[in-house]
RNA sequence: GGAGAAAUGGCAGAGUGGUCGAUUGCACUGGUCUUGAAAACCAGCGUACCGAGAGGUACCGGGGGUUCGAAUCCCUCUUUCUCCGCCA
């Protein structure tokens, strides 16, 4: 959510942003600051009329201390059309409030000013190629091909357990999800991310301090009877946990990671696209994520795509890196880098890791603040990453390396599968 | 799942209808004293919103109610603790 205050002192300048996004944001501008105005107004009269029946209280408490029962009586009688009016002043300001909280969920935040405007995918700048397309005598076959033919992972019994989108790994195809897990883990610690395993389920007010609620509400699975959302990413409870944080000091830097399944209901998907590992209600990913000093978001967010970048090449596979155009970039992100790794037998991009900074976006929702040198509560900054989301890696290596062989393991992980091919 | 107890400021812990936004202790910050430190003493010390400011309003787990007035009474939800049951 944005900040009130940043609208009410720098409209043209979200309004200019937000056409980035091709969002046209004047009108419903206009609307929040006249009701702002409204509410503004409405709440100054609320307070007078309080702090009058506040008063009026304290006298006809002194009244009564002192014995003057008739005048405490008398007193009394005056304060019931006061209250009226206080409770009619409280029904439009609560009313004003949540119009204007309603209108405010439907602004995106302000791209960064190295955000290209842009409508769609096709407008995302790629910022950087590394490595080049494999090259193969004959056909590749495409992922799920090779999942059956080796046996790693099995569509079908997850359709019959589960439903379409929930894969079971098998064998050494499940022996690969582990190693990758835990040598993204490691590889995450290393660089300084504390390890955590968080809750797989979160309640409303995690999802709405993320941004996914009232956003994305049909891409999260709900547990009615409890009132519960299964986790989309690991980021919704990781930067949760910092919700209603006051962070004492200005010299900070929080560094977390975690492993989790996600869930995603991903309504409205179909045909090629959700093919084999492409597309899935549950998928294990590594997640980053960190609470900055707005002066240190630049250099974080950086410091992320360099660690995504490590983690890529230790694997061998030929990605690029994409910074969103303005409308591609999420609803909370004010600027986003996507990472795509070739895949071979599929010959399209696939991406495995989105890497965000949302400023004050998601702190504003979550309270997340912290205390200046000069005593003041200022909002930090939060950022998230994939490092990396499984599936597609997965379907990049199996198809990139696919040899007589059988498939070659990464010389990197090797030490995690405790083998070195899948024949 | 059943029975009982509890939830107050960074922590501890008072407060059971009327100057209580909240006694006190610890912690913390500034000052005095000291060669320096400790101790002692003095002062300060929650958050949000509105307002140019003076100041005002709201907040004692969340929500609702009673009352002129609620931390205090009532209802409800949540969480924690103790006991019983069940269980990986």
């Amino acid at each position: 959510m944005l900040e009130i205050q940043r609208i009410r002192n720098n409209k043209e300048e979200v309004i200019e942003g937000l056409k980035k996004r091709h969002f046209e944001a004047s009108e419903l501008i206009d609307l929040i600051l006249t009701k702002d105005q409204e509410w503004r107004k409405q709440k100054g009269a609320l307070e007078d009329v309080a702090a009058e029946m506040n008063r009026i209280s304290k006298s006809i408490g002194e009244l009564f201390r002192q014995g003057k029962k008739d005048e405490a009586e008398q007193a009394k009688a005056q304060t019931g059309s006061l209250k009226d009016d206080e409770n009619k002043l409280k029904e439009q300001v609560q009313a004003l409030e949540q119009e204007i909280n309603e209108l405010m969920y439907q602004l995106p935040n302000v791209p960064n000013e190295l955000v290209k405007p842009g409508k769609s995918e096709v407008d995302n700048e790629i910022v950087e190629e590394q490595g080049e397309a494999v090259q193969f005598d004959g056909k590749a076959l495409p992922h799920w091909e090779i999942a059956s033919k080796y046996d790693l992972i099995d569509f079908e019994l997850g359709v019959k357990v589960t439903g379409a989108g929930f894969p079971v790994y098998k064998g050494k195809g499940a022996r690969l999800q582990r190693a990758l897990i835990s040598f993204f883990l490691d590889e995450a610690v290393k660089a300084g991310y504390q390890e955590h395993i968080p809750p797989l389920v979160v309640n409303e007010a995690s999802g709405f301090g993320t941004g996914q609620l009232p956003d994305k509400e049909g891409q999260m699975y709900y547990i009615g009877e409890d009132d519960l959302y299964l986790i989309p990413t690991a980021e919704v409870p990781l930067t949760n946990l910092f919700r209603n944080t006051l962070i004492p000091q200005e010299d900070f830097s929080h560094k977390l990671c975690g492993y989790t399944p996600c869930f995603r209901r991903e309504a409205g998907s179909y045909g090629k696209d959700v093919r084999g590992l492409n597309r899935l209600h549950q998928f294990d990913k590594v997640e980053i994520v960190r609470i900055e000093h707005p002066k240190n978001t630049a250099r974080a967010l950086d410091e992320m795509v360099d660690h995504v970048k490590g983690l890529l090449e230790k694997l061998g596979l030929h990605y690029r890196i994409l910074r969103l155009c303005g409308g591609d970039t999420g609803f909370a992100a004010a600027m986003t880098y996507d990472f795509e790794v070739y895949s071979a037998a599929q010959e399209k991009w696939l991406e495995v890791s989105s890497v965000s900074r949302f400023d004050t976006f998601q702190s504003t929702r979550l309270k997340l603040r912290y205390k200046t040198a000069e005593k003041k509560n200022e909002l930090c900054h939060t950022l998230n990453g994939s490092a990396l989301a499984l599936p597609r890696i997965v379907a990049a290596l199996l198809e990139n390396n696919q040899s007589e062989k059988g498939i070659l393991i990464p010389e990197a992980l090797i030490p995690y599968t405790g083998f070195e091919v899948i024949d």
